[in-house]
DNA sequence: CTTACTGTACCGGCTGGACGGTCTTGTCAA
DNA sequence: TTGACAAGACCGTCCAGCCGGTACAGTAAG
């Protein structure tokens, strides 16, 4: 009765998310990932073969998954800007009151390091938007507002109200030109 | 050998967060905290008999600090709106490089629900800055600009140069009038 | 075709350690 | 005497990582 299907690489890393968003940061444990991806935790220790791996891995594909989001927003409308793009893949990615990223609070606490990737990441989003406009100081109140506004989603904090979001973002598309 | 009176409460609450900020959030344990803090863990749990009542101490200092250097700021300069004391508060407190508040992951993985009442707080502040100004759209964007400041200094990112802060920052009081 | 061998993917019990919380005993100042 | 701790042994629980299996796929000799 072995699962015919074998990636078990993404069903866990899925489940881990599961995990940490419904049963909260501090209840990411192995044997609760692994039990919510209907695997054992031998199985799970042998895709990651330690929990580090595991954020590592969660980490990897939040990456990939955004970087591929962003490239297909920006592809599909080529006459406005990187910035527009990434305002509007902001909104809508915290527009559902899905925190969906509650694991990044299990994996500092872990080791803060595990974010390093996640800030380079952002670092060179920033650099590569900085080539694209004359006028930096829209740019960064810009990005520091999406940064503010995906921190409100990670900390499931509804603060604004759904017309506010909207005019939020009205406005900074105006900003952004 | 006893400390003669200090109020152990405050330098437990201070060495909480410094254990937090030096030997990462996961590393927060009540032993630990005693430790720095020169007292007993008896002596601890004397100040707090559970751990989950030494998170909420931690909240609820962390909040009454702000709004008093709120009040502070915004009563030192009564000719400028409350929103540019806030920005500058802000800008403030981010600019040196402490992230100074990471017993909030702490807390998260605890429980989600410490952070209620800075959830609170939040709203309420945007609710008071709403009061005193008339361009809804501008003030969205200043607060969430903040918040993403903020968050960025929480999570040790240092995406921005000293001198993109200080561009943010005169761009953000441009914008707040 | 069959037997024997090899590697992959996974199972699940176990252990050693860390941690939160309790309890007891002692100390010292007011 | 009491209140505010110090000191730390102890207990129960939880959890990461380890390890000895197991089921099956391929493969290749006989």
């Amino acid at each position: 009765m072995r699962a015919p299907r074998a990636n078990s690489r993404e069903k866990i890393l899925a489940a881990a998310a599961d995990v940490a968003r419904e049963a909260g940061p501090g209840s990411l444990s192995l044997e609760a990932v692994a039990s919510r991806a209907g695997v054992s935790k031998g199985g799970l220790l042998y895709n990651f073969p330690t929990k580090a791996k595991l954020m590592q891995g969660l980490v990897e594909n939040y990456l990939r998954d955004f970087q591929k989001a962003l490239e297909a927003r920006t592809a599909e409308a080529r006459h406005e800007s990187a910035l527009s793009a990434y305002i509007k893949l902001s909104a809508d990615d915290c527009e559902r009151p899905k925190p969906s990223a509650s694991w990044i609070f299990s994996a500092i606490a872990e080791d803060p390091d595990f974010l390093a990737p996640i800030k380079a990441f952002k670092h060179q989003l920033l650099e590569r938007l900085k080539e694209e406009t004359s006028d930096l100081g829209s740019l960064l109140i810009c990005f520091l507002a999406i940064e503010g506004l995906r921190s409100m989603n990670l900390f499931d904090s509804d603060v604004l109200s759904e017309d506010e979001h909207k005019l939020l973002v009205a406005s900074l598309l105006k900003i952004a030109g």
